[in-house]
DNA sequence: TCTTTAAGTAAACCTAAACTAACAATCGTC
DNA sequence: GACGATTGTTAGTTTAGGTTTACTTAAAGA
């Protein structure tokens, strides 16, 4: 983790993690918007400003690709939302749905060296099938 | 808890709250100003919009009186707040410093209904000595 | 009471992050 | 290869939440 982002641009990452971006698999931009269920042009400005902090490429009217340190980011971010979500709905009861929601507000609040802490006290209740 | 309020207004209410604000013990915008390190102005906008809300009453230069509705809401926040600080730092082992800010961002997060379930997992583990 | 100082208000401005609408480039199919 | 459909871009607008600065009101001491 280098830059700090903002939450926004955190969820962008992290979206196109979800679509299974990666430095070798490029993503498009639309399917970022309907993931986020955001207009085009509203993905557009962002990726130009991650473009901008390194943290992607797309070439005029192309794909998003991201980075290493992209990549690396976008994964982080992910692994506090599938931590956090496992703890809110195996660790506490909060039906699946509204676990992705809240998970997904919560993770942008949470420091590295945090959530170092979560992970330890979430893997020791044995929550997550991990996989990173 | 009745109409929604956004997390920066969340914020407000809060403070005073913090500051001992209540239907009967009104509070200074200048110490809310100070509370949230926040200027004096937006706290004048903020709280008129509260006003507008009808979560508290401030006559013309007077002072900030929560009214019941606007007790209730923000010692609800609070009550977060709380919780979430414990289990932050006496649960996961956080310092308490980096408790206190985390939970203020994760405390927006969490329906009425998930913090139930918040509320009694971090009761079953005796991590708050509470006072409601 | 007069004057100084502190507190609250108002207006104008800034920024981030979204939107719509119109336009440009590219793709896929014939 | 041309053309229609899809995707990406740009410009302009909106909204929320802050800011600064200048002004008004209230309070406190000499």
């Amino acid at each position: 983790m280098v830059n700090k982002v903002s939450k926004s641009h955190e969820d962008y990452l992290e979206a196109i993690i979800m679509l299974g971006g990666s430095p070798d698999h490029p993503v498009r931009s639309v399917d970022v918007a309907k993931q986020m269920d955001v207009s085009k042009a509203s993905v557009n400005k962002a990726i130009g400003l991650l473009k901008e902090q390194g943290l992607l490429d797309q070439p005029y009217y192309g794909d998003i690709t991201l980075n290493e340190e992209g990549y690396e980011y976008g994964k982080a971010v992910y692994k506090r939302h599938r931590y956090l979500t496992a703890f809110l709905s195996k660790g506490l009861g909060i039906d699946s749905d509204t676990a992705e929601e809240e998970a997904c507000l919560m993770e942008h609040a949470i420091s590295d060296e945090s959530f170092e802490k979560w992970v330890k006290y979430i893997d020791s209740l044995n929550l997550v099938d991990s996989e990173d």
